[in-house]
RNA sequence: GUGGAUGUAGCUUAGUUGGUUAAAGCGCCAGUUUGUGGCACUGGAGACCGUGGGUUCGAGUCCCAUCUUCCACCCCA
């Protein structure tokens, strides 16, 4: 295959038989949230580099290697947004939202972009939905920002998920903590495999969760992030708990759960998945009280979420997921010359100002043919249109399931095809009742 | 960025120890007497064998490089 017609490495296509799938996923999230009083913003694809290197931070591994960026042609540092809280809140501080009457809450749904090099359920484009709560501090917020995640999750029909959450405290108290921690380290550093040694000065916190067994069993005796919380942070993550055990949401408190975000403040929390491989996390959040202050704006404290779209839909693919029904062609006229096409291009204008999806041969094919391509598309209804047809104004329907023909006036096109279809959404029906 | 696997029509694959014009199934297109689809039959189109080098009289097959895809590390959604 030629190079110039490949996706660029880590993208892909969603075809146009899959595309209802994607569009169920998304219109049932921004549905759900509008529950929770979460309504779409917009922002763009790019923005000044500065948003996420202030705001992702700077030692992080998406802002210091995995970063689109360039200059444009006015000089500017661009950059391909790596995830939308940054982006949100910058526009949300521009726009004045901050300003006004909190919380602002916001939702996404778009492309972000990572150079990162591809595997299961990781991409260079992928695609992400989440909601920001801008301006609420209180242990409250978290969990409805929690038990909305756990919503939208179940309303797009994944199972089996579990949540975990955790405290990384307040940057008073988080730093204590990391001096324990390097403290700790310290002692056994000659043990630790090499990026275990890298982290122990960028992000001592992630030897807790490496996979090599040595470096696992020297993590067993290490001090927990939740001794070190302060008073306040405490309370914080307890009253989180009582919130979340009185809306009967199932959770484990894991302290090695680590957000690789800089602005990450108190709660944590992933959802994660058994049936997709190495990339797990489905979806993760927490709490981000110094970011709005981070990027000029007002001190104010919010929390959010962000899930991958991709590995959710894989998610479904594993588990078998259903989803709605595919549209199909509502009825497809076969004309069998050129008078009759305009005919036919005449009853589907009629049928589509219904909302039907109506169709007609494009392609000049036989009889025999366009049937063929009626069933292939799997077109409810067709009808033939010959001369008969077009001087005396009677169609004959034909029903592709069962192959009874009903006359029908072209006259009184609408309102009998309409009693057409009513019958077919009866059969099924009954059908699936019994 | 590191490591392992992979690559032949749109898809799934066959292709002997290197040897004529690269094969099949599915899919696609057309037809089986110009008024009816699914089944069947007939015919057709479609492959720079990932790409570039090398070895050889001769490479889809062997060697090297490179790219893609897949999987894991790292990191994250």
């Amino acid at each position: 295959m030629a190079e110039i017609i490949k996706a660029i490495k880590g993208t892909c296509d969603v075809m146009p038989d899959d595309s209802y799938k994607w569009q169920y996923v998304e219109q049932t999230m921004l549905n759900t949230a509008l529950l929770y009083g979460y309504r779409e913003i917009r922002i763009p694809v790019f923005e000044h580099t500065e948003v996420f290197s202030r705001g992702v931070g700077d030692t992080t591994d998406v802002v210091q290697k995995e970063m689109y960026t360039f200059d444009d042609k006015g000089g500017r540092s661009i950059t391909l947004r790596p995830e939308f809280t940054a982006g949100v809140v910058r526009s949300s501080i521009e726009n004045g939202l901050v300003n006004g009457t909190l919380p602002v809450k916001a939702c996404y749904i778009g492309g972000c972009y990572r150079y990162e090099k591809p595997q299961a359920g990781r991409l260079r484009e992928f695609h992400q939905f989440g909601i920001e709560c801008i301006g609420a501090n209180t242990p409250a917020a978290d969990a409805e920002v929690i038990l909305l995640a756990n919503q939208v999750l179940s309303d797009i029909g994944i199972k089996n998920l579990s949540l975990e959450i955790n405290s990384i405290g307040c940057p008073t108290c988080r730093a204590e903590y990391h001096k324990a921690l390097k403290a700790y380290f310290a002692d056994n550093s000659e043990e630790l495999c090499g990026t275990c040694k890298d982290r122990l000065e960028r992000n001592p916190m992630r030897i807790l969760d490496c996979k090599s067994p040595v470096c696992k069993g020297i993590a067993e005796g290490a001090p927990v992030v939740l001794d070190f919380l302060c008073d306040e942070c405490k309370e914080h993550h307890a009253q989180l708990q009582a919130h979340l055990d009185a809306a009967g949401l199932k959770y484990t408190v894991n302290p090695q759960i680590v957000r690789g975000l800089d602005y990450y403040t108190k709660t944590v929390f992933e959802f994660v998945s058994g049936d997709i491989g190495a990339q797990s996390t489905v979806c993760g959040g927490g709490r981000y009280d110094g970011l709005i202050a981070q990027l000029g704006g007002p001190a104010v404290q919010s929390v959010g979420f962000a899930m991958g779209l991709e590995r959710l839909m894989m998610v479904l693919g594993a588990q078998n997921a259903e989803f709605p029904e595919k549209a199909t062609c509502d009825i497809y006229f076969a004309p069998m010359g050129e008078n009759e096409q305009v005919f036919a291009t005449k009853l589907c204008a009629i049928l589509r100002a219904e909302g039907f999806e109506a169709l007609s041969d494009i392609n000049g094919r036989g009889l025999r043919a366009q049937l063929k391509y009626a069933n292939k598309i799997g077109a409810k209804f067709t009808c033939v249109l010959g001369e008969d047809e077009v001087k005396c104004g009677i169609l004959r329907i034909k029903n592709m399931q069962n192959g009874e023909e009903t006359e029908v006036n072209a006259e009184n096109i609408v309102e009998d095809f309409y009693k057409l279809i009513n019958t077919l959404a009866l059969d099924n029906l009954t059908e699936s009742m019994f």
